[in-house]
RNA sequence: GGCGAAGUGGCGGAACGGCAGACGCGGCGGUCUCAAACACCGCUGGGGGCAACCUCGUGUGGGUUCGAAUCCCACCUUCGCUACCA
């Protein structure tokens, strides 16, 4: 016997050090992933990864998006498809800016130094990119793009300026509605509590394409996805009623005063009307005895964050303007008053209120003492009951109260007939709303893609002629040790003639979000240098919508949304012609740290992939990240198990270079298992080989990989057990390795391809890369079983099992199940009263007494 | 408050109408070693039994079914998103 030394110096041992980097240099080396776009003779797809942000490294998180991502790409590689993989960096933005400032160096060199290294590591890991089509957004022949589309849509209308309360961040700047978090109402990026400030800014009409968003038809996205798009676009129907303010003497009245409300039927329920307080009309509605507490009473709501405006409970709070307004169904007169729970971006601005059927006026009524009347009741309930509660229930039985000519009446019915009553007189229509606002796209900083505006006293805003694009974001900046935008004093940038009529004008100097760069990057990936126009035509219809799309769901309404915006903005400009980003999209779950927490520097809780890789091999940390658990769910990270996917690819190495090796510790190595024959190993090894690709076909396809390992590591369990066995080297031995390594291949794509290497030297053949073989076909007949074990129950509980030939009829099996001794004993004294054979799976029998 | 997702061994998780706990970690016992690490072999949901086995078990309570972790109803808990949207 040989001893423990002997044996392992002879077998040479799994090194990921020494065969990874020499792989991923061939791979390069042969531009075994640069996409041949042109090439028409294979199916293609498209599978795009969400870019990085170039904040300095990768972390964990990163290699849990694109590992399986990578995967997915080799293994449609294997089926003959002709995969697009781009990559690229998301470089424009803040932390760039943030760290210049705190270092006093240019943004541009900062954002490029960390996309060396983080190209760096993605090569580490493997990861088959086209990098020949690789961008960043910083690249004047990328922002020049958005500026042409932008002065494209200022043309067309769907880009305007408009002056609006906006969210106000004291470090960022202005920020897009979805960029403040939280109850608290902080900004996403730096966490400080955002005010509002009335701006001149810039907008895209995304609220045009509201109706079209809804609809999700043709393209496979999760279900919470489209839901919190939906929720978020928000579209509610009801209708737009006309009140005429009343005459005092302070105020001549007839005014109209427009409300949108979901419940018409309750207009004679209307007992006030609140504005907001930055409606046009509250100053004109204004009594002069009231005019200093609302003038305090609106000042105080302007100044207000919206945190302190949600705070106190929701508490209701507002002022009588001292102004009246007519019911126009009822011709009652009744008060208006102003508060901040009416929102001037919603609607119109103004509401009637509804006590009785409404919460939040139920709540105003209370606390001001104002009246309540119910206008719509339960079938039978007394009209004039004093409520608890607004009763704000509107099914199938309820009637009208209390409202005249309709009381009496289905309150289902009522609706449509009091809208068509005001629609008669002029008063009313049905009218849609949405929640969704425009897209305010200007920001107040210096790294991003400048707004291709000059303003010009005489002409207003002009857009830069397309011969003068793109604006040039100047590279010598000067920030003074302030986060003031650099472009404000930069006299070169600031000072041109106005295009229109050649008189000395001033630049925009504010800067685009850097959602408009990852609105469309995927078709600019297609032609990364076309100078032509922002898409190849031909490429994008040959290539685009997106087969596949990975990341995370964090985008839900930001860019998941503004992408699917900009396809259909796009498809109207006349660029494409089609009008969705991404047919297919899957979003992988969120690696946490190891507390719990998301992951962040401050944190300190960030997972450095290099360390592992430097431990463990960029395979074993691939396999390790799609082993963890369903990939849509994430979790937090920890690395107790990885030792156990490292076993695996060692026994992987052992199985593939020394089928003949022995463990010296185990007397029974080498032995086949008790009561097994060599005729009986060689079906075990060939049936395992072709049950595992077949089941590990399906998880590819759904993208299951952790029960995709699992299924490899039981198929090399099986072939551990036979090795330095006679079995050992066989053809059957042979070929459940051969497949194992093609199975295995995309997850773990460095170990597969050198000991694929080994095998084609140790047989003779050419070297021929692993990665560009076919996926295997399953043999059914190796599949096929001739016995099967059945588990037996006796009223639903395991009593016993039986190994039956496959093809027994039922009333055979049912005489050997009745037969046997622990079944008897299961039934005892009782009757059968049925058997159920359950697809011939299962048997179970039915007994009574 | 609203919308959504999820609750299974000590842990990550399998199974998604038919043998609960695949696979892995950890733990325990053993082999090897001067020793440690590595590697290897065996056991490992709880309770009972020398054993074969029995019994209880998938957040809680009901229901449907021959049979429920899986389907239905109610509740509890956790995590995401949202937040006075008329």
């Amino acid at each position: 016997m040989t001893t423990t030394g002997e044996a392992r110096a002879r077998a040479e041992r799994y090194e990921p050090r020494a065969i990874e980097p020499k792989w991923q240099a061939r791979w390069a080396e042969l531009r075994l992933h640069d996409t041949d776009l042109w090439d028409t003779s294979r199916e293609r797809f498209y599978l795009l990864t969400m870019y990085p942000y170039p904040s300095g490294a990768l972390h964990i998180g990163h290699w849990y998006i694109v590992t399986p991502t990578d995967a997915i790409a080799r293994y449609k590689r294997m089926h003959g498809l002709n995969v697009f993989l781009p990559i690229g960096f998301d470089a424009f933005g803040l932390p760039a800016e943030n760290a210049a400032i705190k270092n006093r160096i240019n943004p541009r060199d900062w954002t490029e130094k960390n996309m060396e290294n983080m190209r760096r590591q993605f090569r580490s890991m493997g990861a088959t990119f086209a990098w020949e089509n690789s961008l960043a957004t910083c690249d004047p022949e990328y922002y020049r793009w958005n500026q042409w589309m932008f002065t494209k849509f200022m043309e067309s209308g769907l880009a305007y300026r408009s002056v609006s309360p906006v969210d106000w961040c004291p470090n960022d700047g202005t920020l897009a509605r979805e960029q403040v978090e939280g109850v608290e109402r902080r900004c996403w990026r730096c966490g400080a509590k955002v005010e509002k400030r009335e701006l001149p800014q810039w907008y895209l009409r995304i609220t045009n394409y509201a109706d079209e968003l809804l609809n999700f038809e043709g393209i496979d996205w999760p279900e919470p996805i489209r839901i919190m798009q939906t929720n978020w676009i928000g579209r509610s129907s009801g209708a737009e009623v006309v009140f005429q303010t009343a005459p005092s003497d302070h105020h001549a009245g007839g005014e109209e005063l427009r409300v949108f409300t979901t419940r018409p039927d309750t207009l004679f329920g209307a007992t006030f009307m609140v504005l907001a307080p930055e409606h046009p009309l509250v100053a004109s509605l204004t009594s002069p005895d009231r005019r200093a507490e609302v003038e305090a009473y609106v000042e105080a709501a302007r100044a207000k964050t919206e945190i302190d405006r949600l705070s106190a409970e929701r508490e209701k709070t507002g002022v009588y303007t001292g102004g009246d307004a007519i019911n126009p169904v009822n011709g009652a007169r009744i008060p208006i008053y102003v508060a901040d729970y009416v929102l001037m971006g919603y609607g119109t601005g103004a509401i009637m209120a509804v006590p009785a059927h409404d919460e939040r006026d139920f709540a105003f009524a209370r606390r001001f003492g104002l009246p309540v009347v119910n206008v719509v009741m339960p079938r039978g309930a007394d009209a004039d009951a004093e409520l608890e509660q607004a009763f704000t229930e509107h099914t199938v039985d309820e009637v009208m109260v209390n409202s005249g000519r309709f009381t009496g009446r289905p309150a289902a019915d009522a609706w449509h007939e009091i809208v068509a009553w005001l629609r008669e007189r002029g008063l009313g229509e049905t009218a849609v709303t949405y929640r969704l606002r425009d897209w305010l796209i200007s920001r107040q900083r210096y790294w991003g893609t400048p707004i291709p505006v000059i303003h010009c006293e005489a002409c207003g805003p002009v857009p830069v002629p397309e011969d003068d694009l793109p604006v040039l974001l100047p590279d010598a900046v000067d920030y003074q040790g302030s986060g003031d935008n650099p472009l404000n004093r930069d006299e070169a940038f600031l000072r041109v003639d106005c295009p229109r009529c050649g008189q000395p004008a001033r630049r925009e100097t504010d800067t685009m979000d850097t959602f408009i760069d990852s609105s469309w990057y995927w078709f600019r990936y297609l032609s990364p240098h076309n100078s032509e126009g922002p898409v190849d035509p031909t490429l994008a219809e040959m290539w685009t919508p997106v087969n596949q799309y990975t990341g995370g769901a964090e985008h839900a309404v930001m860019h998941l949304l503004y992408s699917r915006f900009f396809t259909k903005a796009m498809r109207d400009l006349g660029l494409i012609n089609q009008s969705e980003p991404f047919r297919r999209l899957f979003n992988q779950g969120q690696i946490l740290g190891a507390d719990g927490e998301r992951m962040s520097k401050s944190r300190g809780n960030v997972v450095d992939p290099d360390d592992l890789v430097a431990r463990h091999g960029a395979d074993t940390v691939r396999l390790f990240l799609m082993f963890m658990g369903p990939w849509d769910q994430g979790g937090p990270w920890s690395p107790t198990g990885i030792g156990g996917v490292a076993k695996f690819l060692g026994r992987v190495w052992a199985i593939a270079t020394d089928p003949r090796g022995r463990e010296p510790s185990d007397p029974n190595s080498g032995q086949l298992p008790a009561g097994e024959t060599e005729a009986d190993a060689r079906n075990r090894m060939r049936a395992a080989a072709h049950r595992t690709l077949r089941d590990v076909t399906v998880d590819y396809e759904g993208f299951r990989w952790n029960t995709m390992v699992a299924k490899l590591m039981e198929l090399s369990n099986v072939l551990w057990r036979y090795r330095g066995t006679s079995v050992a080297g066989l053809p059957e031995w042979d070929e459940a390795v051969r497949l194992l390594l093609l199975m295995l291949a995309p997850a773990a794509p460095h170990i597969t391809e050198e000991l694929w290497s080994r095998r084609l030297e140790a047989g003779g053949e050419a070297w021929e890369s692993i990665h560009v073989q076919r996926w295997p076909s399953v043999d059914e007949s190796a599949v096929a079983e001739a016995t099967r074990e059945i588990p037996i129950q006796v009223n639903g509980r395991l009593r016993d099992k039986v190994t039956v030939d496959v093809g027994i009829s039922q009333i055979e099996l049912e005489q050997i199940v009745l037969a046997r001794d622990k079944v008897v004993a299961a039934i005892g004294e009782a009757q059968v009263a049925r058997v159920i054979h359950a697809g011939g799976k299962l048997v179970n029998i039915v007994v009574k007494g």
